[in-house]
This record gives C-alpha cells, sequence and structure tokens, in this order.
DNA sequence: AACCCTGTTATCGA
DNA sequence: TTCGATAACAGGGT
C-alpha cells in the first residue's frame, strides 16, 4: 500500500503519544515482521521509555524514544500504523503494541512484508544506516545532475523499474512512478539510457509527483484531484484525463503499469 | 474459485 | 557486473 507520501502520513499517527511514557508492549514474538530483530530485547528495552517522535527517508519511518531508543519500521504490501484506545486489544495482525496511559501506539500488517527493527545508539544520535540513505526525491541534492547520472549508471534498465528502485528514487512507489512518466510523456519501457535528453523534464515531474503526494495524501489521506492519472488507473475503461484516450495496462518486471499510449511514446 | 495487489529479496541465467 | 525473469513471502479484496 504505501509509498512516500502515505507513509509520511502513517508516521504522524503516533504523535498523540509523544512525551508520553511507554508503560508496556505487547509483540507477535514470532511474527515475521521481527525477522531482522530480537522482539524480546526490543521489548525488555524499549519498555518504560518515552515516545519522542518521528521522522521519515522516503518508504522508512524512524521512530525515536528516549535513552537513544528507536524503532526502524518499513510498511511492505500492507503495514500501517494507527494509535487505539488505552483498552484496545491487540488484535491478530497487530505485532506490536506500545502501550501509554492514554492510548496505544500500533504497528499492524496482515501480510507482513513490512518490518520493525530495533537500535540503540548515543542519545539523540540516529542510527548509522540511516545516515547512509541515498537523497531523497525532495531534497536539494536530488538535482538533475544527479538524475543524470543515475540514468547513466543504469543505462539499460527500464525506466519504470528503475523508478521503483528505492536506492535511487527512495518512496516512489507503483503508482507514482506511472505517474510521473505519463506527466512525462514516457513510455514505462523505454532504457534509461534512451531518456538523457529529457532528464530535466523527468526531473522536474518526478519532484512534482513527490511533492504534490506529499501535499494532497500526506497531512490527512486526501484524495488526489480528477487531473491525476491516479484516480483513473484501476478502473477498467479508464481514459486518459489528459487526452480522453483508452488506458492500458502492461506487465514490466511484474508489475501492473498503467499508460496511455497516445501521451506517452517510445 | 481464481486472480488481483501502492513491496522487497534471493536465485538463476543471459 | 548488470539486469530480467521468476518465485517466495502471506493475507484480504473482488
Amino acid at each position: 500500500m504505501p509509498e512516500l507520501a502515505e507513509v509520511a502520513y502513517y508516521a504522524r499517527q503516533w504523535d498523540a503519544g509523544i512525551g508520553s511514557r511507554v508503560a508496556e508492549i505487547e509483540v507477535h514474538p514470532r511474527a515475521r515482521v521481527f525477522r531482522d530483530t530480537d522482539s524480546v530485547e526490543l521489548t525488555s528495552i524499549l519498555t518504560g521509555s518515552i515516545y519522542r517522535g518521528s521522522r521519515t527517508h522516503g518508504k522508512q519511518i524512524l521512530f525515536e524514544f528516549s535513552g537513544g531508543r528507536w524503532l526502524w519500521a518499513q510498511l511492505g504490501m500492507t503495514g500501517s500504523i494507527c494509535t487505539e484506545p488505552s483498552e484496545h486489544h491487540q488484535e491478530k495482525h497487530d505485532h506490536l503494541v506500545l502501550r501509554q496511559k492514554q492510548r496505544c501506539l500500533v504497528f499492524r500488517d496482515p501480510r507482513m512484508f513490512g518490518r520493525v527493527r530495533f537500535f540503540q545508539s548515543a542519545k539523540g544520535k540516529a542510527p548509522n544506516e540511516w545516515d547512509g540513505l541515498p537523497p531523497e526525491v525532495l531534497s536539494d541534492e536530488f538535482t538533475a545532475t544527479h538524475l543524470e547520472k543515475v540514468l547513466r549508471r543504469r543505462a539499460k534498465t527500464l525506466i519504470k523499474p528503475l523508478l521503483l528502485d528505492q536506492n535511487f528514487f527512495p518512496g516512489v512507489g507503483n503508482w507514482m512512478a506511472d505517474e510521473i512518466l505519463w506527466r512525462a510523456r514516457v513510455h514505462p519501457s523505454q532504457p534509461a539510457g534512451s531518456l538523457l535528453p529529457q532528464t530535466s523534464s523527468l526531473c522536474r515531474r518526478t519532484r512534482e509527483v513527490c511533492r504534490g503526494a506529499m501535499r494532497v495524501i500526506a497531512p490527512d489521506w486526501g484524495d488526489p484531484p480528477r487531473s491525476w492519472l491516479f484516480t483513473h488507473r484501476w478502473k477498467d475503461g479508464g481514459s486518459c484525463p489528459r487526452c480522453g484516450f483508452d488506458l492500458e495496462r502492461i506487465q514490466l518486471r511484474g508489475r501492473t503499469t498503467c499508460l496511455c499510449a497516445t501521451c506517452q511514446t517510445g
């Protein structure tokens, strides 16, 4: 489910618990979401700490707790983050429940493609891995020059699968990639190297879609406007909001890709 | 009942 | 080395 802006939305869901103590923790210790961490250690060390707040990087979420304790979450396909009332009973897919006096902070994920990792570090210092993440699309480092290097380095890779590569476009997921290519009028199966002449427009569209998604979705999960491809892409018989031509769905690297064959050439 | 899925990773082979 | 195809993960919606 979640891409850049949805992830940002979820990251904020625990905000009500900022400054409050985690009195008790419930985990599903065998859950696949803990495959890279020790959930027993997580439980014993995190209990009693105070929730400080969250930050995101692409699809990654980092939750900070007092005493240099951190939870790093990825939502996979079906992960979500919410709060529940203090009397909440752990549900089937609630893999992590942080109980505070006034509420519960919950990580939920039916398919368990998501992941939760526990880190400890010097106070106020994010885990080392966090600093090694690639430039975010909406950061100043994500320039046309930077994008050009990416297109050259992965010249033979088809542009759509490349856009889904989190090493280069952190936060971009399936619908955002389609939206970017539709706006840039680029066919998703163009090799990245063939798009060098369009680097600056591709860069602009990429940033535009990310910024737009953050504006519309991140604050309160708003619906994107009808002018976006997004609202038409899943409907059978959907048509291009720009030219009215029938939208097409193809498979690329195993992912459904929606495009307008009239607007997007190549 | 069959097929779909806003994600990621390992493996095999060209 | 790089990249594509494929499967696997696991559950819910249509």
